[in-house]
DNA sequence: CTCGTTTTTCACAAAATTTTTACAATCTTC
DNA sequence: GAAGATTGTAAAAATTTTGTGAAAAACGAG
């Protein structure tokens, strides 16, 4: 399991309270959903194979036949805002790769919000 | 299914992150314009028959009649840019061969993970 | 148990990939 | 250079994969 702050230009996660912003404003994301993009952000920049998804965020092994990835996708996407649909980019056949945005500037009330 | 890194003056192949590049550019391959491009630059250099590509490519037997290895072929030859045709060559008859540039310089922007 | 929330499934739409088709071009051998 | 076989290629068809709204199922607090 992650620890600790995930921060780009737009976007932070803090793991530790399952807890993400987005330009300013809380996202709240369900056990699922966050567990979901934790996993992808832990390999921000490189695609996430399907069937790591869901093994490791469902225990499902590849022979499972499910949509369930999907739609939890197309509600991250929706719940990270208008740079959900570029910031979660889909590999097809593959998997699903979050792409960080450039730089990592971390607006300071981000830090303030979220207790050590 | 190959591991690692394939790398040439100007074409550099991740086979464990599904990613190629090409003079410095990332080439967006499907699945099976990689898998293919794999199995000709794991020879390098020498000819890969027509039937080991249908075999380890589509699981074909030599009995099987397509042309689908030509049309992806062509494919892998357009997305390879101004070296394609020349990098991909047809053994008449046989098979193809990849053949690789001297030297292996690495783009610096492979380490640099994925462009926008 | 009941209600509200979360997760999964379903059924179909949309998108991307892969294969086939039909014909043109090229090569090999005679 | 002609014939037959092999490869190149554009475009259509078929298949596979993903997106999505809505409904059903599972979950959890009270």
């Amino acid at each position: 399991m992650n620890t600790g702050l995930y921060r780009d230009t737009h976007c932070v996660l803090d793991f530790d309270h399952h807890a993400a912003w987005v330009d300013d404003h809380h996202v709240q994301l369900t056990r699922k959903e966050f567990e979901l993009l934790a996993e992808l952000v832990s390999s921000a920049g490189e695609i996430v194979p399907r069937d790591s998804l869901l093994l490791n965020v469902w225990g499902y092994g590849p022979q499972i036949r499910t949509r369930t990835l999907d739609v939890h996708i197309r509600r991250l996407r929706r719940k990270l805002g208008i740079y959900g649909e570029r910031q979660i980019e889909t590999a097809f056949g593959i998997g699903y790769r979050f792409q960080p945005r450039p730089g990592s500037a971390t607006p300071l009330h981000y830090l303030e919000a979220v207790p050590a």
